[in-house]
DNA sequence: ATGGTTGCTTGGCAA
């Protein structure tokens, strides 16, 4: 059983990458972020072509947008709207797995903008607030509770070799203390458990995103680990393989994100 | 210290 999250940035663009990578891997889910597209325009076609005939969207026009697609069907559906924004930055499903129901959250988290200070950058600002509300809600309607999963892009490097120089990116949106401070507030109010770094030790490096921006994104490696797959406690024991898809980023137009993938044992 | 790239759209955000 295996669920990947990856962050697209663009569905309709990035398409034949996808197709590439459920064709070659086979994941049973497949959870996006910033799918950027409305939900009329989402290519369902191509997966179901692909074999995956459940395809579940929160999407709007130009920015943000989650979708989970899946070869087995999703029911529950549900798309919260945190902040009160009308952002799309959620979906939840409920699926079938080794004989019993698993709830997963699908998330994009705000990105936050570039100055880290609430005081004069509201996206910063909402962030946060993002945050709160994300751990109070988990903790309020108990979303940990039994067999569940939350996944997604949440756009905050929590350990010190989560990124390229803890020392150099203390100020830089993503790895400031006070974003590492709320999410881990919200890993606590779940007791979720951090599934990647139950397969490589919090001393080494790990990423998931390299910017765009860097001449040469291998060569520098200056990398962030920004995508998360947090499972409850019940679902700890099933924890089998994590594989990051490094080479992805290698691959044509590729997004900055790779694709992460665990995978449960039957 | 600064600027670097990409995507959605065609001017300028957002990341």
């Amino acid at each position: 059983m295996k669920i990947t999250t990856w962050n697209i940035n663009s569905v309709r663009l990035r398409m034949p990458l996808v197709a590439h990578f459920l064709k070659t891997r086979a994941p049973d889910i497949l959870c996006l972020q910033e799918t950027k597209c409305r939900d009329a325009e989402f290519p369902v076609r191509d997966f179901n072509a692909l074999g995956y005939r459940n395809v579940v969207i929160n999407g709007q026009k130009g920015y943000h947008g989650v979708a989970i697609v899946s070869k087995n069907p999703l029911r529950l559906i549900d798309k919260r709207d945190f902040c009160e924004k009308g952002d799309a930055r959620h979906i939840s499903a409920e699926v079938e797995i080794n004989g019993g129901p698993l709830t997963l959250h699908n998330f994009y988290v705000p990105a936050g903008g570039d100055e880290p200070d609430r005081d004069i950058n509201p996206k910063f600002a909402h962030k946060l607030d993002f945050l709160d509300e994300m751990r109070d809600w988990i903790k309020k309607d108990k979303i940990a509770k039994g067999r569940a999963m939350l996944v997604g892009d949440l756009n905050i490097a929590p350990l010190e070799h989560d990124v390229w120089s803890h020392k150099a990116l203390l100020k830089v949106v993503s790895h400031t203390p006070v974003e590492v401070e709320k999410l881990t507030a919200v890993f606590r109010a779940g007791k979720w458990i951090d599934a990647l770094r139950r397969f490589v030790p919090a001393e080494e490096k790990l990423y998931t995103w390299w910017s765009y921006r860097a001449a040469d994104w291998a060569a520098s490696d200056r990398g962030r680990r920004l995508d998360h797959i947090l499972v409850s406690e019940e679902l700890g024991g099933a924890l089998k393989r994590l594989e990051v898809l490094k080479e992805a980023r290698g691959w044509e137009r590729p997004s900055d994100h790779v694709p992460v993938t665990i995978e449960l044992s039957e």
